[in-house]
DNA sequence: GCATTCTTTGGAAACGTTTCCATACTTTGT
DNA sequence: ACAAAGTATGGAAACGTTTCCAAAGAATGC
């Protein structure tokens, strides 16, 4: 009935067409030493008229290497992480390593469902984007793994990692704001555990310990990433009787939240509320006026991660650093900061 | 030296272990009926006691497919795309395939390379994004190809696929700014050879033609995406005699782009110029005015053309049909439209 | 009650590579 | 000139599954 396509060709048919052993083409393929050019020739004479294109899973059944890499991430609909996964790949695809991509959604059994796909797919390496600290479970089956990874903004035991300067950054937002006179900051930073989150908690405290001021947990509001969040989140403090006078919120997706809230409450920026956000975006850049915002460079960070990877599968000097590797913030200030009202 | 983790567990030890056959093994890992109760708890034992995975290059290798998409993308760092593929690799995941993605940056080279890997790797599926109509080279590897494919966004000759209703919303918008009046409308519309931006483009020499306009060939601006060329595109719209009253514009990056090179050019919207942008994004939304815009269902696409492409690989009723799916667009009407000023 | 079909298991041959070992020539060193 | 080392090739055994075939016993039809 349906005309099927002459069977691909093996190495075997190869072989014969050349008039060869399969083992010298196997090596001219590999480009190994030790072959007469005359014998070369003949071969890719064969392997061009034959369309032979060799069988990775074969390859990877018998040579246990997959040239595959997987990469999982929370939320592939979050920019900050595709413009990651993006400069990443660029360096994969570069040295011949396929990306094999999973979106866990924070969900732990995805997480662990991966790693186990990870295992039977004898995948050569994993590359991992902020998730859980609490998804211990996950950790556990990465440990068995005895495979190499890199962990982007997530802190996995023994994992190595990159990491943009979190900290310093939520630092540097929040002194600055302290510095222009306020006392009562909100941190809109998402959910709590993930890494880059605490990360800038920790900033925060220190600056207002450096300041002597105390930190009102009520004003920090470790939720998921949303807009509706956010724009509940900053309604809530708005009813609150002692409101903040500054935001700090993430760029992506929640600023916009704030931004509606702020708005259906009468409130403009900076004058009623200062804003800082997190990650540059075009809202922040174009809004008017300009929002400040912490920023880092997120290609240059998923490139950084995949070559240190890359590194540690060819077991290479660097494969025994554990120790992060931290990647700068800049502080982009535009004019969505003001001293705060007189009360 | 260093100390190897035990060998990981074959068929052959699970068998071993449980005092059967391979084959029974084999036969309860796939679920398969006629298994006495029995057996299949002596050998799930065995399985949980070894940890058993099983090896995917071997299965793939024996049993010809691989479980495993191929996903080929312009520009994983474009939210349209990246949100689609978010869509998309959920109902993979569902059906238990694995994605294996590659950006090919618009270059014709690496969509070769990438069918090349999708041959070798043996992939039971491919899922094609928005790339360049002029690259017969890699159409005619894929018609070589002989495997179940569905497209978005692109036309691919004897491919199925997803789009957009880019001509009726390139229609719509175009009658929406004539009808206010507009004569002169810019059309920023990214890379010509991509469909959507075809699609827009004859959408709007449509609207142009029910009301009997010219269309001026010089307000058509095919450019690449990014927000550089957009803001120079529009100075130099605005240096021209005949300026455009009207600018039609790409949501993602381009926008910002043409927003700044309206700002320093001294102009505002909507009074001095009229702006709707395609697809919708946080900027267009919270600019003030807000900005009118094009949208669709992003992730609901990359689902279609997912649960399509599973139905073509499970050979389905489906598996035939080869004409567009189309999915609506819809006009979001906010503030940056207004009558042109008298001239 | 006997031929037929179904259920349950095991054995062994693929699938398409890489790689180890063997072998027949060439070089090279002294 | 002869041992040792290097170069160029072929043969065959893995790698870890699935699947086809055979076979023995249980159930069914008439």
């Amino acid at each position: 009935m349906s005309l099927r396509q002459p069977a691909r060709a093996t190495i075997r048919d190869v072989a014969a067409q050349a008039g060869v052993s399969v083992s010298s083409v196997s090596r001219v393929m590999n480009g190994e030493p030790h072959i007469s050019p005359e014998l070369h020739a003949r071969i890719m004479r064969a392997v061009n008229r034959l369309r032979f294109e060799p069988h990775s899973a074969a390859q990877a059944l018998r040579s246990r290497e997959s040239k595959t890499i997987g990469c999982m991430v929370a939320d592939l609909s979050n920019p900050l992480y595709s413009e990651m996964i993006n400069g990443a790949e660029e360096e994969f695809q570069r040295a011949g390593y396929v990306l094999m991509l999973a979106a866990t959604r924070h969900e732990q059994d995805r997480e662990t469902a991966f790693v186990s796909a990870v295992r039977r797919r004898r995948m050569d390496g994993l590359l991992l984007f902020a998730g859980d600290n609490a998804h211990t479970d996950f950790t556990g089956a990465l440990a068995n793994l005895d495979l190499p990874c890199v962990a982007i903004d997530r802190d996995v035991p023994g994992v190595p990692s990159v990491r943009a300067d979190h900290r310093g950054g939520g630092l540097e937002i929040t002194r600055y704001l302290i510095g222009l006179g306020h006392r009562r900051i909100a941190l809109l930073t998402g959910r709590a555990a993930l890494l880059p989150s605490s990360e800038r908690l920790a900033g925060y405290r220190q600056a207002h310990t450096e300041a002597k001021l105390a930190v009102d947990p009520d004003l920090i509001r470790p939720q998921t990433q949303g807009s509706s969040i956010a724009f509940s989140d900053v309604c809530q403090l708005l009813q609150g009787a002692d409101r903040p006078t500054a935001i700090i919120t993430l760029g992506t997706h929640m600023l916009a939240g704030v931004m509606d809230a702020l708005a259906s409450n009468g409130l403009r920026y900076p004058d009623d509320m200062s804003l800082v956000c997190i990650g540059d975006t075009d809202l922040a850049r174009h809004a008017t006026p300009g929002i400040s915002a912490l920023t880092w460079d997120l290609d240059q960070m998923g490139r950084v991660a995949a070559n240190i990877l890359l590194d540690r599968i060819r077991g290479g000097d660097e494969a025994r650093k554990i120790r992060p590797v931290y990647l700068p913030t800049r502080f982009i200030l535009r004019h969505s900061g003001a001293k705060p009202r007189a009360p």
